[in-house]
DNA sequence: ACCGGAACCAACCACTTGGTAGGTTTTTCC
DNA sequence: GGAAAAACCTACCAAGTGGTTGGTTCCGGT
């Protein structure tokens, strides 16, 4: 079937692909409804087996849970800070960075399941007592110190003096991505996401304006 | 049932006293926990009476969850924009607009029981299937128009060539107050929503800067 | 004071939830 | 090929879920 070439030629053991198997099901169902409105039956039936099947890779719902997560932070944190997830890889210049930053924008708007997942998760996981509130309390604090530096790397480059303090900045841009998220998933065709933050970028001086263009709403 | 007059000293009849104490448990537990996390029991125990006998006011529990919703966004809506309300009111000026959208940010500091409410709901909603995937949808076209009329006209006011869309701005406006509900509700003495808000407003020339340019909002 | 309807409750329904117990089948490795 | 281990299932549990039924209690208008 399919070759995995890189370094590990050893096919997955059965337990390790069910696993996954699960672990797609359970990304994809959260995705649709959020954490409390699926069972663990749904997601073992969506995976091919029983739900105590599924106990036997998970200790319990929570644990699917934070793993889902992990797993798809890893994945998107990769592609943009490499330094957070393999210290001492050499981060690439802040203008790459903010490029690869809007692009995630953008390759999201591929994949309204996981975007529904992180906006439906980060809602219920405000209250103290979701398993995942940590999680996300963590989360925000390593991405907003991250987009912090960015923005500072970019107001510095931007040449003008900088108008507002770089943790207010990083905290309007993960805002407005949040926030993006939520009237993009009311309204798919409506929203052009990448678009609107491009916007605000362009606003910022961290991305080159369009002159005497004027607002292009390209449409 | 009886016409609500406007001026009605009357006391209120045994049946609408409880429905609003039910409409007040809701709206706290729903805020605490999201809807799918509430049961009808909790609300009812909490408002004092059984599950059944809070059956015999709403016809079920989606019906709690769109009444609690209206019900809010009723005060919250009048104390912004009153024309949406109560058509024919005149509506103030665009500062005076602006200034009680950025004093309902400063207000809602103080209930995050509601601005959780919102924030988990909003999420939820995002799925076609949720009970209140219609209210929300509708929710966001109203206010977003509204805030686009309002962004029109600030940048008219403001002097400066408009550098964005007033729609793409209404929309930034709106995903970074919701955005910002989140990262506060995780760390509540961490953000100030007001500020950022602010701050964004004065990047765009609507609220007088410090120093260069400000809009002519008089205070 | 009365009576009709509104308000409310106890009991129940069918169903779902996360999780467990114990046995059976499959892989995996030697 | 054979045995240990991992994978998986059936059956079950106690605790909830939203909602219904049928009755009782209490309020409000006359």
């Amino acid at each position: 079937m399919s070759e995995p070439s890189v370094n590990a030629p050893r096919r997955p053991s059965k337990g390790e692909r069910t696993r996954a198997r699960i672990l797609d099901s359970a990304t994809e169902l959260f995705s649709r409804s959020g954490f409390n409105a699926v069972s663990l039956r749904d997601i073992a039936a969506h995976a091919g087996l029983t739900h105590a099947g599924l106990l036997h890779h998970f200790p319990g719902k929570e644990a699917v849970l934070i793993e889902v997560l992990s797993r798809r932070d890893r994945i998107d944190a990769q592609s943009v800070f490499p330094g957070i997830v393999r210290p001492g890889t050499p981060e690439p210049g802040p203008g790459e960075r903010l490029r690869r930053l809007v692009g995630l924008v953008a390759r999201n708007s591929g994949t309204p399941g996981i975007v529904g997942l992180y906006a439906k998760l980060s809602a219920e996981a405000t209250d103290p007592g979701h398993p995942a509130h940590h999680y996300f309390k963590e989360r925000y604090r390593v991405l907003r110190e991250e987009v912090t530096v960015l923005v500072e790397a970019l107001q510095a480059e931007a040449g003008a003096p900088a108008r507002s303090a770089p943790e207010t900045v990083a905290r309007q841009l993960l805002a407005l991505m949040d926030g993006l998220q939520t009237q993009w998933l009311l309204e798919p065709e409506a929203v052009v996401m990448e678009e609107v933050v491009r916007d605000f970028l362009r606003g910022l001086g961290f991305l080159p304006g369009d002159g005497a263009g004027g607002a292009g709403v390209s449409g």
